[in-house]
DNA sequence: AAGTTCGCCAACCGCCTATAT
DNA sequence: AATATAGGCGGTTGGCGAACT
């Protein structure tokens, strides 16, 4: 009797037809089956005499009047003063998943959407840090989404972050560097102080990137990109984005959220490679004229605008695939920094040397190797920030190093004796048991590749700069290191006339296919490196 | 119509950390 | 200091309906 009635209201729960309606239906299912369990008297799992599986109305019922009565926590004494016979890691969950009376209930929205897609992209795989950031949200309920999502766009060939995401993580990283965090967790400043980071703005004016467009405005994500890029340069509106602090490198407790106040508004940001060129020569992009940059993402439904390729290479999306898209059975490919030879006739394009979505999605699920390090401000961290933030910290020492033009002994030594461009080398990421990042292997890997570690193993409590290995070293020393990795790059397998060339380490989102401006290309990387790589080209 | 794949979700598991003993 | 326990987190699994073939 009891099935019977439960199927009529399950009949009449399937009319429902949007998302929301789904999860209810979803959830209605559920209870449903808590129903149909509770008339069959439910079943107990096998250890202990503690029950397993869907939890029954009733159940939820007594674990409701529990907390009431005393409040969450201790949740082992659950089943001693109720009755209940489930342990307490499982009403811990079924309260903070389901029963907890300020949970949201239905689909995220599409403001959700983005701010998981940011978090994400500055937080890795830190799904109980994301949820501390989406009120209402469960950590469960974001990982279950950015699990399908991840698979969704895998399957689409698309970039797992958005472009202006990248952007905005980068920019954000580097006013985080500058930033006097508020958060009043003297435990994070100790992972900030240190040099100056700044990182001086770099215009890439042809590449029609509208700061406006690269704000936080919830508004910008319904616009489609292609519409974007249509719009143009014109507002000096100053991004406001601030990461008030790296995030916290213990797991956070209770209700310890990452950011202050309730809306975080998200500067654009530059494109690492500006961040790169920019202490050479302030506008040393400008000489690329890069014609564009593909936007092969629209942001909040996962789509891909039409007429764009999936696998166009994104800003910094080292994640984004090659220009085709990329199967199931595709693995991680090459370091970006890979430019194949053997492909005559690829000119234009990208012998996709990004990784594939899939080790992206690996990158997503795999565990951290060790729990220790995987808080670190490291590439080993999952995050995009964490990934841009390793890099802009890595150029910010590069930048400033003249000293060490010749000294390679400063250099770690799979750097020295081993070419970047060597597929058999892995980068220091992988090295370290995390074999992606959320830049895949684009402009991350470039940079990784040559950033010095202080150690295998980092140590949660060190600064950030001592991890990075920026304030240890004399500034002076990481730019010509910088320097000297672009050279030897040119000099040994990289045509940087190539217009992909720079795509391949990721760098620049979509470069003018048939070639254009090779020279200015040039130009600009004799500006970047002087003439010494000028005239030798 | 049947089978397969996909999307979604809840729940479990193993590990880690903090705290208590 | 060593051990036990509780709480928390992230990864994974399994079930179900919907969509697709």
């Amino acid at each position: 009797m009891c099935q019977m009635n439960s199927k009529g209201i399950f009949k009449e729960m399937m009319g429902a037809t949007n998302d929301s309606e789904k999860r209810k239906i979803s959830k209605g299912r559920r209870d449903l089956a808590s129903i149909q369990e509770a008339c069959a008297g439910g079943s107990l799992g096998v250890g202990g005499g503690l029950k397993k599986g869907p939890w029954t109305s009733a159940e939820d019922a007594i674990l409701v009047e529990y907390v009431k009565k005393h409040g969450e926590g201790n949740w082992n004494a659950v089943q001693k003063h109720s009755g209940l016979s489930r342990c307490g890691k499982s009403c811990r969950l079924r309260w903070a998943n389901h029963l907890r009376p300020d949970l949201k209930k239905g689909g995220f929205n599409p403001e959700e959407e983005r701010r998981i897609i940011e978090l994400h992209a500055m937080m890795g795989n830190k799904w109980a840090r994301m949820a501390a950031e989406l009120p209402g949200r469960t950590d469960n309920e974001i990982k279950n989404y950015w699990n399908t999502r991840i698979k969704r766009l895998q399957r689409a060939g698309a970039p797992i972050y958005p472009p202006e995401v990248c952007l905005q993580v980068l920019n954000g990283s580097r006013d985080n560097q500058k930033s006097t965090l508020p958060t009043g967790d003297a435990h994070h400043h100790d992972h900030l102080q240190g040099d100056d980071l700044e990182i001086p703005d770099v215009k890439f004016k042809d590449l029609d990137l509208d700061r406006e467009y690269l704000s936080y405005s919830p508004k910008l994500l319904d616009i489609p990109a292609s519409s974007l890029l249509k719009q143009g340069i014109g507002s000096s509106r100053p991004y406001n984005f601030k990461i008030p602090t790296i995030y916290p490198f213990k797991r956070l407790r209770g209700s310890e959220t990452m950011f202050p106040g309730p809306d975080v508004s998200v500067s654009g940001a530059l494109p690492i490679f500006s961040h790169y060129m920019d202490n050479t020569n302030e506008n040393v992009a400008e000489p690329f004229n890069l014609p564009s940059i593909t936007f092969p993402y629209h942001n909040t439904n996962d789509q891909l605008p039409s007429g764009v390729l999936p696998g166009s290479h994104a800003l910094l999306n080292g994640n984004s695939s090659s220009s085709e898209p990329i199967s199931e059975a595709m693995k991680l490919e090459l370091p970006s920094l890979q430019y194949s030879e053997t492909q005559p006739g690829s000119w234009g394009t990208p012998t996709s040397p990004l990784p594939s979505l899939e080790s992206v999605d690996s990158l997503i699920q795999s565990p951290p190797t060790e729990q220790t390090h995987s808080d670190c401000l490291s590439p080993r961290s999952s995050g995009l920030l964490e990934a841009i933030l390793y890099e802009s910290q890595t150029l910010k020492g590069s930048k400033n190093s003249p000293q060490q033009t010749s000294d390679t002994s400063f250099m770690p030594a799979d750097v020295v004796e081993s070419s970047p461009m060597n597929p058999c080398n892995k980068t220091k990421w992988e090295a370290h048991g995390e074999p992606n990042s959320p830049l895949g292997h684009s402009a991350a890997s470039v940079f990784s590749e040559y950033t010095p570690l202080s150690g295998s193993s980092m140590d949660e409590h060190q600064s950030v700069e001592t991890v990075l290995g920026c304030s240890s070293m004399p500034e002076t020393v990481n730019q010509d290191r910088t320097h000297y990795f672009i050279k030897k790059e040119l000099s040994t397998q990289r045509d940087f006339t190539r217009p992909d060339a720079l795509l391949d380490l990721g760098w620049f989102g979509h470069y003018n296919e048939h070639g254009k401006d090779q020279s200015t290309l040039t130009d600009a990387i004799g500006a970047l490196l002087g003439e010494e790589y000028s005239n030798g080209y």
